[in-house]
DNA sequence: AGTTTACTTCAAAATGAATTGAACTCGGCC
DNA sequence: GGCCGAGTTCAATTCATTTTGAAGTAAACT
C-alpha cells in the first residue's frame, strides 16, 4: 500500500466529487495488487495502476476519471491506456451522452495471462532454442575430455529448453479449464 | 551477439595467452544465450555473462580468468560471483597449486530453474493470494448490481490465482522428470 | 471562424538499477 | 614489521526506463 500511486485523500471538506470511502479503499487495494503483479511481469507501474483502477470500478471510467483517481500525469494516462488497449486489457465503450470515451476491462484475466505466456515465454524459449543450435555448431572440437564436458553441458541446456517448451501447452490447457 | 560483454578480439599479434578461436566463439555464444535468459528472469547482464563464461569453460576458471574474458570491472566480477554463489549457480573449487580460487558451475540447470520458480513465482503467487484476501474484505457493499460486478471480478482474480498456484507443483514434477 | 474540450506526442527530467573504480582488507611472503 | 597480490566494498557515475508537461491535433460546440 505504501507505494501506491493514488492521489492523497483530500484534506478537510467533503468535496462534491467525493466518493465513498469503501470504494476508494477497494481501488487502492486493487491498484496495489496489480502493481505487485506488474513487477513480476515487467510492466511499468503506471500501466498497472491504470488497469487496477479500471478493474476496480464497477462502471466504465473516463480518461479524466482515471487521471483524477491516480495522480499521474495526463501523458502517462494516455500512454498507459494505449498499451492496455493494444494488449486487449481494456476497451473503449462509447458513452451515449458524454463526449469522452469510457474504458472498462476487456479480456478476462485468463486470456491476458495466456497471451502473456505466449508472447513472452514461448517467444523466449524459441529464441533460446535457436541460440542453442548455434551453440552446438560452435562446439569446440577440443582435445581430451574437454570437448565431452562441453557437449554434456550443452545437452543439459537443450534438455531443459525442450522440457520447458513441452510444458507450455500443458500450462495452456490447464489454465483454460473451467471459466 | 551484438550486445555481448566480451572483450574485443585483440588486434594483430597472437599473444601468449591467446586461446583457440573456436573456444572464444563458443564462449561468446554461451554468454549471449545466458544474457537473453537473464532478461527474462530479471538478472543483471553482468551476472548472466559471468555465468555464461564459467559455463562455457570445460575447466574451472579463476577470478582473473573471468575478468580477462569479459571486460567488465573487477568490482562487477566480484559482486557477480557473490550472487552466483549465493544462488548456488557456481561454486569455488580450491586449486591445489595456485593461490587463487577457481570457479565452476554448481547446480544443474534444472535445479536452478526450479529454485527460481520457487523463489520468484511461488512467492509472488502467495503474496497475491494475501492481497486478494484483503480485497475481499474491502469489497464495497454498494447498491444496485455494482457490488455484484465487483464481486465477480474479484472472484475471477481469485480463480486465476488459485489455478496458477495449482500449476506450480505440476511444473515442478514435470521438470524434475528424467535427468 | 473561433473557442473549448479531450486527448496525443515527444523531448526533457526524474527515477532507479547496474557498473565502475578507488580505497580498503586480508593472507602470505620477504 | 612491511610489502604485494587477490579480492571485496561502497559511494559515485553511468545507463536504461519511466514519467512528466508543454506544445500540438482534432473534433464538437457557439
Amino acid at each position: 500500500m505504501a507505494s501506491s500511486v493514488l492521489s492523497p485523500p483530500s484534506p478537510g471538506l467533503v468535496l462534491p466529487g467525493n466518493r465513498p470511502a469503501d470504494a476508494v479503499a477497494f481501488e487502492g487495494a486493487m491498484v496495489d495488487f496489480f502493481m505487485d503483479a506488474a513487477e513480476l511481469l515487467g510492466v511499468p507501474k503506471s500501466v498497472a495502476a491504470i488497469y487496477g483502477i479500471v478493474f476496480a470500478s464497477p462502471v466504465a471510467l473516463s480518461f479524466a476519471g482515471i487521471g483524477s483517481r491516480l495522480d499521474i500525469s495526463k501523458g502517462s494516462v494516455s500512454q498507459g491506456l494505449r498499451v492496455l488497449r493494444e494488449v486487449g486489457a481494456v476497451k473503449e465503450v462509447s458513452s451515449a451522452s458524454d463526449r469522452s470515451e469510457l474504458f472498462e476491462p476487456d479480456l478476462e484475466m485468463r486470456r491476458l495471462v495466456l497471451r502473456f505466456l505466449e508472447n513472452r515465454l514461448a517467444r523466449q524459449l524459441e529464441l533460446g532454442g535457436t541460440r542453442l543450435e548455434n551453440l552446438s555448431r560452435t562446439l569446440p572440437k577440443g582435445r581430451n575430455g574437454e570437448a565431452l564436458v562441453l557437449r554434456t553441458r550443452l545437452k543439459q541446456l537443450q534438455n531443459w529448453n525442450s522440457k520447458a517448451r513441452a510444458l507450455l501447452p500443458i500450462a495452456r490447457t490447464f489454465l483454460k479449464l473451467g471459466g
